[in-house]
DNA sequence: TCGACAGTCACGTCGCGTAAACGTCA
DNA sequence: GTGACGTTTACGCGACGTGACTGTCG
């Protein structure tokens, strides 16, 4: 067991599975994820192998840390696609201003998001307490039918 | 518009429609919840219609607190019966502790549950600072680049 | 040449939404 | 008999999981 480690190849590119290894993502789901325009592997190897570089890497650790907003992933692709045209787009002009306010826009819908998620947890934190009601009732009921 | 209300029966039994309205539930989702063994009408009319009593809508009402939870649709069944068993097998058995072991366990992973979604919303707050700090920086270069 | 790794279909899952085509009720 | 309300059947979706079978790498 333990047998050698991943294929860290010698131009730097990394396939797939050690992908999956680094990012913990399942090769399905990096499959996917290129399907969807999401994070395209730089290249191929003559024989079809998906060759990613360090930054094709990165991109998909964006991709993941962006998806516990729960967003669907076209959207997390538009505002993957704003910040990296952010990022070209320096000089302060009528573009830059709409990709701010477009990835403004996601941040608000992020952050709704995440005001959901909060929600959705004292929700959870009652239906927990009512549970808990529930059964000492029926200890409660239990011990006056037993004297 | 806001022609009459919803057929209330004369024998005290609801039909889906109504039952939908009231929880806020769609047709669909109750005759999933049906189809799934969640809860399942008491009676039907000659020709096929579902007829819930006040207690059919309490389940189905328990269920929509329950889902809260996240749960997949087979262990909020586990729980409903569990929940229903303890509440007809009232004497100190060992039938009821082993029911009480078992909601127990729900409810232990109902806690989980819902610990995982404070952990999602911390990170989904995480991300968003991370993206705010993204735009700060840009502007700060943008700055820079500017004199 | 071998075995680990990769490739592409393609169907399964879950919790419903959304028709289509038809039957039942007051 | 006319609508409003209901029925079943079945396909669609999103984000992958899970084969099956074949091809490519060191």
């Amino acid at each position: 067991m333990a047998l050698g480690g991943s294929t860290v190849r010698k131009d730097g590119l990394h396939q797939i599975g050690e992908v999956a290894e680094r990012t913990q993502l399942s090769l399905r789901t990096i499959r996917y994820y290129e399907e969807a325009g999401l994070a395209v592997p730089s290249g191929r190897t003559s024989g079809g192998f998906r060759l990613y570089t360090d930054e094709d890497i990165g991109r998909l650790e964006l991709v993941k840390r962006l998806k516990v907003l729960d967003l669907p992933l076209d959207e997390t692709k538009e505002m993957l696609s704003a910040l990296e045209a952010l990022r070209s787009s320096c000089p302060e002009s009528a573009e830059q201003e709409r990709l701010l306010e477009q990835v403004a826009e996601f941040v608000d819908e992020a952050r709704n998001q995440a005001a959901l998620l909060a929600t959705r947890l004292e929700a959870a934190r009652e239906a927990l307490v009512e549970v808990r009601e529930q059964l000492l009732a029926q200890r409660l009921a239990c011990l006056g039918e037993r004297r």
